[in-house]
Formats: structure tokens, C-alpha cells, sequence
DNA sequence: CATGAATGAGAGTTCATTCAT
DNA sequence: AATGAATGAACTCTCATTCAT
């Protein structure tokens, strides 16, 4: 009994997240009322104030969840003992980007950028943005030492340097994707290569 | 009040955006109320809805001002007729937007911030971050260019995909400026110079 | 307070139509402010809201009820097998008017006067006024019908036309009740008598 | 200079009663806005005011100049020496009301049925309606008098009581003529005449 | 427990009126 | 005298949240 219950609360919390996930990626966690939610999940207010105590609650759950998808990064593609050059460490994140953005249920990178908005002045999803970036850059300064190690990088640079340009690369590339829709992995792959010679 | 020149309406027109960015800069778009900016531009309520038709309108207003603050770039560094190498366009950029977020009132790239997550749906902020982005991107494709026909960059690599990754940095920049507080224009500026060799 | 009855929620909906209406015979559809109807319904803004969209919604449904006053004439005394001399048909159906005017809650023929204004800029409204009043005046044609049929009016007159002036006889006595207040279903019936002969 | 500055004055009032009647006939008192007075006859807010305290005493204006249309019938019509019979008196009463109503500058009786809207809680404009419809139903009721003077009418009734009916069909002819739209001086003076044998 | 009707503070906006120029 | 920008109280309506059932 209890583990069926904990099994049925963890499939509503995630019934009431993807549905206001779907209302953000839509219009914004601002233009999302709470009734939209309600409605788009199917349960009642009450039910959904069971799983959040409030909006801000809610908001803050699915930023964390937007900006989460990068951890899967870090288990799969950035977790290989084998090195990686910058251009296939950044293609393997975009692609990653990309492969996300497109799954069903709506291109979750939307909600990122506003999760973005909203750290500027949320501390909570600051707190949480901050966390995520700053180990998604740390990947890319350890492919800058490995880089620097085996000599294809100079040697003479901070590797944070190299990490902060790299990783800079991630939310350059979604918001160009976003907005002119006219970046491709590949594409931003080629331009890289041809700058580092 | 009657019989008002043009520069007495600009005056209270900028007074009224300046008041509003103060709020955005603060709170974002939409924990801003017009009270808000109300009483932060010293007039009335019908004064404020004589020059901005609703909130929508004066969002966008904002928001335009924030992205139009590249304007400047293009006038002043991108235009120079001497050639500028990646790294120089880059830094020159990046010190901009460093300059823009450090004038007094406020950090104006965090409303820039707010523009790219209101942009998701709002069509009309939409347009104009696409326009001033594609013009901003177009001047790093030149860069790239020139660096192609002087043979500093490799030929054989499309233009418009170095430029992507270039633009990429300024807002990779700016995010990380802002979530994260420990990147530079200098820093940026080592860490392109690093991996092109 | 949920699953609520349907006899409830028409309960609430004549409660506030009632607050309304009060209001609206007081001070007029346009001086009475939804915080007038919120107010002497004693419920809440939400509440109120809940039931009609809009203040416009609201006035539409008082505009109704009061032109639906008539409704009850067609199934009681017009209805009637027995045929009806003009002089009856009039005074039946002022005394009605007479009658609804002074139930409690208010005199419901100045929501019709109000009402007839509306019409002038108001399709809803004129549309439900088109539709009583036609059906009243059509009652007032049978009965300019009966009498031609037996003889007491002339036949060569078309009873569309006896109908209109029997009709018009009905706002003629309401306008006159409710402005100069010295009328009487029975001034009325005694008045049509001696120019009828 | 003085008698310029009357005939100055008396030109913008009209001016100013003109357009808000124009105003009014469209949108009603209500919804006509000082704005759209203002705007309408290309005055300033200042010289509107100038004229009229406040709308409430333009509103009054208006209403007045509606009710006033009668005046004209006095003057012509029903101060004629010659007897009148009821149907005559009738006829060429809703003579007039056509006429005024087809005038160019829009339909003032629409104007009448908003003032008897407004009279239900406008103690200057019920002043006044009263006062103009008691003295137009006293000529009807001198119409009936004549008439039992004469024999036409029988001479058991109180004349007050004819002039009630008569005088009735005058706003029922109005409405009729505004909400339904299918009558006629004609028609009534048809309907009334076959009543009366 | 779950429901969803009800709450009510507060949002955006309007508009009759004023008064410095 | 005339202007029309400015005022600000008051309006309609929304929506996060609660709690009786």
C-alpha cells in the first residue's frame, strides 16, 4: 500500500509537471494560469495544491526539470574515459540539444530560456541554473586540459578560459536554434573547426 | 499643459521607458506592474497610458531598447574599415556589453535576457530580436570573411557557419556574465585565442 | 464547496440577476458598477464572475427577464379560448404590467424602459425586444381578428394595423405610469371605451 | 462685439450639442465618452467645458433638445383653430415624429427613448419630459373635448382619460417604429380609424 | 481524501475634469 | 480665451489560493 501509493503520487507530480510544462513551452510561466494547468493535467485545484504549495512552486519544478536535461549529458556522452576534442565534445552537446528539444511533448529548451529569465531574479531557479552550468562548463574544461595535456591546446591558457568559451557555445547555439532557427549541430561544428585551423 | 514640443514628449516618453527598464531590470516583465512603473516615472496613471497603449505595447518598448542596444556596435567597432581578426570583433563585443550592463540604471542585459524568453511568444519581440541578432551575426560572417580571403581562416568552411558559432559567444557571454559572475571579455578573449592556436 | 446542485447554482444566478435588477431599477444599467451588483448580492467579485463573463453578460440578462415579464400575459390571460374585445385584451394585460410593476423587489418596468435605450446600441438586447414585443403584438392582431371575424370591428381594415395601435397602447401606458404616474389600467380601459363609441 | 460673442457662443453650443447628440444617437448617453464629444466637434476640452460644467449637464442638454422636438407640433400643427378630430390629431402627430426622426444629423427620437432611460434616476431630465409629455397629452385631451363638444366622441368619459389613450400611441408608435420598424403614420391612422367604427 | 465553488486583493485600463501655459 | 497634457479615482475583470462538503 504504501509503495503503490508512492508510485501513484510520483505519476501525478509528473502528470501535473508535463502539463505545465506544455502551458510554459506555450506561453511563458507568466501567461500560465494556474487554472491552465488544472485543466490541461485533468485533476482538480485542490489535487494539484496537494503536490505544490504554490505557482512559484510549480514554476520553479519545471525550470529545474528544463534545465536538468543536461545531467543526462553528463551520464552519457561527457562520462566516456575516451578524450574528446572540443569540436566532438560541443557537436555531442548539441546533438544532445537538439535530440532533446524535439522529443514529444513540446521543445523543452523554450523553458529553459525562461528559466533563464526567471534566475535573474528567483533565487531558487538561480540556484539551480548556476549548479547545472557551472558542471556542464566544468566538462568542458576538463576537454580543455586533456586538450592542453596532449598538446593540441596551448598549454599557456587558463583551461577555465577555454571552458567558459566552449560551454558558451551551448546557450549561444539554443538561442540562435530558437530564434533564426538556422543552426544545425553540424553546422556550428563546421564553424568551429574552421577557426581552430 | 498644453502645446508641448517634440523633445518635452521624448523626455517624458524615455522618462517613462526608464522608469519601466528600472522595474523590468528589478523584477522582470511581469512581476512589473504599471503601479509599479507608475510610481517609479513620478506621473500619473493616464499620463503613462498617453504614450504606451497598454502594457504589451510598453514591454515592447523596453524590450526593443534592450536589443537595440547592439545598435551602437554597428556604428562604432563592427564598422571600422581596418580588418578585425575573430578574436578582436569578439572582444571588442564583449567589452560593449560589459559597458551597456554597467552604465548607471541598471544592467540592461538582463532585460535582454527577459526579450529572448518573451520572444517565444510575443511575435513582435520576436521580430526585433531576429532582426538585430541576424544584423549583429551578419558582421561576424564578414569577419570571418575577410579572415578567409587574407587566409588567417581555412576557405573551405561556409562563412555564415563561423559566424554562427562567433555570434554564439555574445550571448554565451552574457548568460554566464549573469548566472555565473566570473567571465570577462579578457577571459573570453584568452580562451578563443587558445583553442584557434 | 464543490458538486454543487443545479438548483443551487440557479439559486445564486436569480440572487445575483435579483442584486442586479435592484440595482439597475435604482441608478440604471450604466451608473450601477459591478461592485454595486458584487455588493448587494453578497457574494465576491469571483462569484459573480463565475456566472456572468461580464458585466455586459449581466445587463443583457436583466434586459431579458424584465422584456420576459410579458411571457406570462400569453400564458394566462391571452391565452385564453374565450374571445377578447379589444377594451379586454388592454386592460388584462395593463393590469398585468400593473401588477409586475409593483411586486416586491423593485418595479421591473423601468428595467424595461431602460432596456428599450439599450436596444438602440445593443443587438442582444434589441434582438429579445424584437421577439417579446412581436409576440405580444401578434396576441393584439387575433384579437383585432376575432372582432372583425364577428363583426364588432370593421373588416376592411388589416388587423396588422389594429394590432399596432393596440400594442402601442401598452409602452404608451407604461412611459406614462412611470413619468407622470397618473394612469390606470382603468383611465386606460375607459378612455379606449368612449373612442370606441 | 457683444452681440458677435452671443451669436459666437450660441454657434459653438450648437456645435457642441450637435456633435454629442450625434454621439448619443450611435452609442447612447453612456457610452459616449467626453473624449468622443470633444473629438466630434473639433473643439478642445477646455472650450467644451467652457459650455457645459460637466457631461452630466451636457447629457441634460441633449435630452432636453430631444424632448423639445415636440415644441414644433404646438407651434403648427395642434394650435390650428380648426377642429381636430382624434385620428387627424394622431396622424399628423406621427407625422411630425417621422419628419424629425428622418432629419439629416441622425434619428433624435432615438435620443427621446435614452432620455426616458435616463429620467428613471435624472431628476432635471424627468423635469423636463414630464413637463413636454403633460403638454402634448393636454392637447390630445382639448382634441377629446372637442370632440364630446361635437358628439364624435361620447361624452360619459373623462376626457383626461381619452387624452391618456391618445397621447399613448405617440411613444408607442416611437418604439414600434425604432425596435420593429413596420409602422407607419399611415397604419396607425388605419388601425385607430377601424377601432373607432 | 478529493473536489471545485468561492474568495478578494490587486491587476490593467479608462475617462471626466482641471489648469499651467 | 483657448489649449490639451496631465490627473487619479474608479472601473471591470483576473487568478492564486482556500476550505466546506
Amino acid at each position: 500500500m504504501p509503495k503503490v501509493t508512492v508510485e501513484h503520487r510520483a505519476a501525478r507530480y509528473d502528470q501535473i509537471v508535463a502539463a505545465a510544462r506544455r502551458c510554459a513551452i506555450e506561453q511563458g510561466f507568466h501567461k500560465t494560469t494556474m487554472a491552465d494547468v488544472i485543466r490541461e493535467s485533468g485533476l482538480s485545484a485542490g489535487a494539484v495544491y496537494g503536490y505544490f504549495k504554490s505557482k512559484d512552486e510549480l514554476v520553479a519544478a519545471i525550470a529545474d526539470q528544463a534545465l536538468s536535461t543536461v545531467d543526462k549529458l553528463f551520464e552519457n556522452i561527457l562520462a566516456s574515459d575516451q578524450p574528446l576534442t572540443p569540436v566532438a565534445a560541443l557537436e555531442a552537446t548539441l546533438e544532445h540539444v537538439v535530440q532533446i528539444a524535439e522529443q514529444p511533448g513540446g521543445d523543452v529548451t523554450r523553458v529553459a530560456l525562461q528559466a533563464w529569465a526567471e534566475a535573474m531574479h528567483n533565487d531558487a531557479i538561480a540556484g539551480i541554473a548556476r549548479e547545472k552550468y557551472a558542471l556542464l562548463r566544468r566538462k568542458f574544461v576538463a576537454v580543455a586540459e586533456r586538450g592542453q595535456a596532449d598538446g593540441t591546446i596551448r598549454a599557456d591558457a587558463d583551461p577555465d578560459y577555454i571552458g567558459q568559451v566552449l560551454f558558451a557555445l551551448v546557450p549561444g547555439f539554443l538561442l540562435q536554434r530558437l530564434l533564426l532557427g538556422d543552426v544545425s549541430p553540424r553546422s556550428f561544428s563546421i564553424g568551429l573547426s574552421a577557426l581552430l585551423k
